[in-house]
DNA sequence: ACCCAGGACTGAT
DNA sequence: ATCAGTCATGGG
């Protein structure tokens, strides 16, 4: 049985499924206990998420009803971003199907880069590890066990050394490096969210250990971008082996036009259906043929 | 032992 | 512009 949150904000959100949105690799900060509520982090406000009767509960101070929503995602309008989808995509229908409740965040910008800076070859249980093990060893204290992931000036104060005891391998210098142009203002993620998402996809991209990729996803789960379309390994499995039928020789330049053309102005929060039922549904892959 | 993980960087064509 | 090699670490 479950004990929702008693006190705090509570939204209604018909429809919203938290475990999957938590779950489905953009938010590296929060856990589910025993209890089935989730612990985790709204920006620097450490916090209680749970679901009851078509509401969201979230308990933790420093909180608005506004903001809540803004980070869940749940004031967005669904049905104008749903209709945008293709009307004939039969792969789309099914992983809508698999988690209709599936939303999108919006997170904070520089913890969001550094997840996705450090996420390179890593699976997704990982990198909540190296979130964990950040905050731990750099990141202000709250209280005993709660630590503010740490803002770019701190970590920029961070050997490499002391950052690959975090067992961020290889990402260690990308990391380091990503710190000092944040800190030193060579970079600025407030103005990257004034830019149209093309100059803010380049300006992203300028900084170290951040790829197309990379970009692509601090864009759509930081930045609420939601035309921009990540391919990581699983999504160009779909792209390949449902959308081009195992065809040989399309280069990843034409995936990623196919997949702007084909999944439209919120093709963002399409990839994500995509990327969550290919990863949690074993029989998603199994009609491609 | 082997393969894979929400890839990016480097240096060669 | 495009391609192969390389980069640490943990899980299955």
């Amino acid at each position: 049985m479950k004990t929702p949150p008693e006190s705090g904000i509570s939204l209604a959100s018909r429809g919203f499924d938290l475990d999957a949105t938590l779950s489905s690799g953009q938010a590296f900060s929060w856990r589910r206990g025993a209890d089935e509520n989730w612990r985790g982090w709204i920006g620097d406000h450490p916090c209680v998420a749970g679901l009851d009767g078509g509401r969201l509960f979230v308990h933790g101070s420093g909180l608005t009803d506004a903001g809540v929503a803004r980070y869940f995602g749940l004031d967005l309008g669904l049905d104008k971003i749903f209709a945008s989808f293709p009307a004939d995509d039969p792969w789309l229908t099914r992983a809508r199907a698999f988690a209709p409740g599936l939303r999108i965040l919006r997170q904070e910008p520089w913890e969001t880069l550094c997840n996705f800076i450090c996420s390179s070859l890593k699976q997704i249980v990982q990198i909540a590890q190296i979130n964990h093990d950040l905050r731990v060893a750099f990141g202000p204290k709250l209280r005993p066990g709660e630590h503010v992931f740490p803002p770019a000036a701190q970590l920029a104060r961070v050997s490499e050394a002391e950052l690959r005891s975090c067992k961020l391998g290889f990402r260690a210098k990308h990391l380091f490096i990503a710190a000092r142009q944040i800190a030193a203002g060579e970079i600025s993620l407030e103005h990257i969210a004034t830019l149209p998402t093309p100059e803010a996809r380049e300006e992203l991209m300028r900084v170290r250990g951040v790829g197309e990729k990379v970009a692509n996803c601090v864009l759509l789960f930081a930045y609420g971008r939601l035309e921009a379309f990540p391919i990581d390994v699983w999504v160009e499995r779909v792209l390949r082996q449902l959308y081009f039928r195992n065809r040989r020789r399309i280069r990843p330049g034409a995936l990623r036009l196919f997949s702007e053309r084909h999944f439209g102005p919120h093709g963002g929060y399409a990839q994500q259906f995509l990327f969550h039922w290919i990863r949690n549904d074993p029989a998603a892959l199994e009609d491609a043929g």
